[in-house]
DNA sequence: ATGAAAGCGCTAACAG
DNA sequence: CTGTTAGCGCTTTCAT
């Protein structure tokens, strides 16, 4: 393998017959260069084959043009059949596919990793930095943006950070609301729920909207915990069974619990929608088609993405007015399920 | 947001009471540094909560620890609810983890991103480059190989480079003899394909081998291309009944194809395996709970993401033994669908 | 064992 | 419009 030297700004400037500012000039496209030395500059850079070292660029620009995107999680969790992640990295992908900007991923499930997501961000090899699917009170944000990284999070942090931090999230009460509601209305009265893990403000917010509409109905409520996996859904469906046989419907706080909590159902023999209705959380394309057809509600997990990218663009382009918090709505999508 | 300058060095050095080089030799691990000293300055690195600046580090080491996974596909083709990518991500998400490096994902879907990807390959941000899921004969992999950038491919390349390329794949050939094999063995005398994209090896090889097996049985191909999505599956499927509806058997390169295959055939009718057999390739999980279970040729894809980490690993840290080529095993697993 | 000094490749004033 | 010059923050000889 012959291992070229990478031509530098200086030997394009000798070819070319000029000074590397020229050079320089000439390869981030100022326009105050004469045509004349212009062709010349970058005849020489195509000869040479010539590409800016970005870590010389970097040091002097402050600026590296990509952006981060911090999963705490595990690489199997985020890379498994869980459509939540993929449909957060679609959105994000394509607002900073459309800026170009480079995005970098970063999966931070265990202590070490975490330790070395937050020295790769500190050092400065990310011009921001985004956060989802935050557990507990996470200091990083916090830590970062301290540091004057821009910072946004997808889901309110947990605990209001002394560094208050721009972010995004859904309408979690006005979902669980809409879902609680449409189970009132068509009668059932031991409504119970599987909420998401309570380190995570979905999970928590979910649950105390769940406790919120029992309580305006008057009625008991019944609660099972899970962790947005499908098996969590399995085992907490299974619990609330043994718990009140009678139930006669469940809202769940993720769709993949909910396919769980299907399976469950059917091999405890029971009939779904008329023996105990099934409300999800998410409305995964997959849903449609599970059987029977889940009615979920829905939250526009790709705008999030999306959002949160604009958000970032905006702080890292200095432009005075980033929302500091957006709100996207949720909506029920009334299928057999219930 | 307080904007702290990030100390430097020279301000640790200062706050130590020692020179920029016994401050550098301390923060990279040297071990020829006086207890007192390296306490002193470890202990000023803490107050000032002092980060290395990578860029600064690189422009003089050129390394960047971190390495690229480029996949010349679109972000919603990646993270879409196709198995595949997510597998491969984390085989090598796990090596590159053990091994303390960075990864640093990328989605190459566009010329435009394609050549994104490519400056940024380039410039010097990652220390080696590694493919998946590559399309026709693109030429970016050699390149960068000549630029002497360690790159590795999962999958053949398709035209021998000039620069060699060290690579992995799975046997296909193998595993599309065996899938006939056992439809021959089973009785079967009219099988059909469903065949992946012919720009990509993986659909390539296994098109040959399907051909090579029911040439070798003295028996007439029927042959329709898909792109390895759950649509094309369906549309392939209802292609291959029109053309011979009394085919008794179809052979699917993907499992993700004869997911569609299988609802194409129920809707059009069919019991399988009663009335046609079909196997596809790849086992993922969902596979098993397919009506009915698919019988399917496995393939190590997380092994095949491991195996190109360690490849990689292996040239960057210039070990001698990096093998050229890797080729792992496939083997048929039979559910009920033939 | 520690410090001084010379860059790594690039950009950005500042002159001219 | 172009060139000169001075760093960006770090590692790494080479002396001491």
């Amino acid at each position: 393998m012959v291992v070229r030297e990478r031509p530098t700004l200086e030997a394009v400037a000798r070819r070319a017959g000029v000074s590397r500012a020229t050079v320089s000039r000439v390869v981030n496209g100022s326009t105050t260069v004469a045509v004349a030395i212009r062709d010349a500059v970058n005849q020489a850079v195509e000869e040479l084959g010539y590409v800016p070292n970005q870590a010389a660029r970097s040091l002097v620009t402050q600026r590296t043009e990509s952006i981060a995107l911090i999963l705490p999680e595990t690489a199997s969790r985020v890379f498994s059949d869980d459509l939540f992640f993929p449909a957060v990295i679609r959105g994000v992908s394509a607002e900073l596919e459309a800026a170009d900007k480079q995005l970098v991923l970063m999966m931070a499930g265990s202590a070490a990793s975490h330790d070395r997501v937050e020295r790769y961000a500190m050092a400065g090899h990310v011009d921001g930095v985004m956060f989802a699917s935050m557990h507990g009170a996470d200091p990083l944000p916090g830590s970062l943006a301290r540091l004057g990284i821009p910072v946004v999070c997808s889901g309110r942090p947990m605990s209001p950070p002394v560094t208050p931090i721009p972010y995004v999230d859904v309408d979690h009460f006005g979902g669980v609301a809409q879902a609680v509601q449409h189970l009132l209305g068509t009668g059932h009265r031991r409504i119970a729920t599987i909420a998401g893990p309570q380190d995570m403000v979905a999970g928590i917010d979910r649950l105390s909207g769940y406790r919120a509409a029992l309580d305006a109905a008057g009625l008991a409520t019944h609660i099972a915990i899970g962790d947005f996996t499908r098996e969590s859904g399995v085992r907490a469906m299974d619990q609330l069974l043994a718990n009140d046989p009678a139930l006669d419907a469940v809202f769940v706080a993720s769709d993949m619990m909910a396919h769980g909590a299907l399976q469950a159902l059917k091999d405890a023999g029971r009939r779904v929608p008329e023996d105990v209705a099934v409300i999800g959380f998410d409305d995964f394309e997959i849903s449609r088609y599970s059987d029977p057809p889940l009615t979920t509600v829905r939250q526009p997990i790709v705008d999030m993405g999306r959002t949160m990218a604009r958000q970032m663009l905006g702080l890292v382009n200095d432009e005075p007015d980033v929302p500091q918090a957006v709100v996207l709505p949720t909506e029920l999508v009334v299928r057999s399920s219930a």
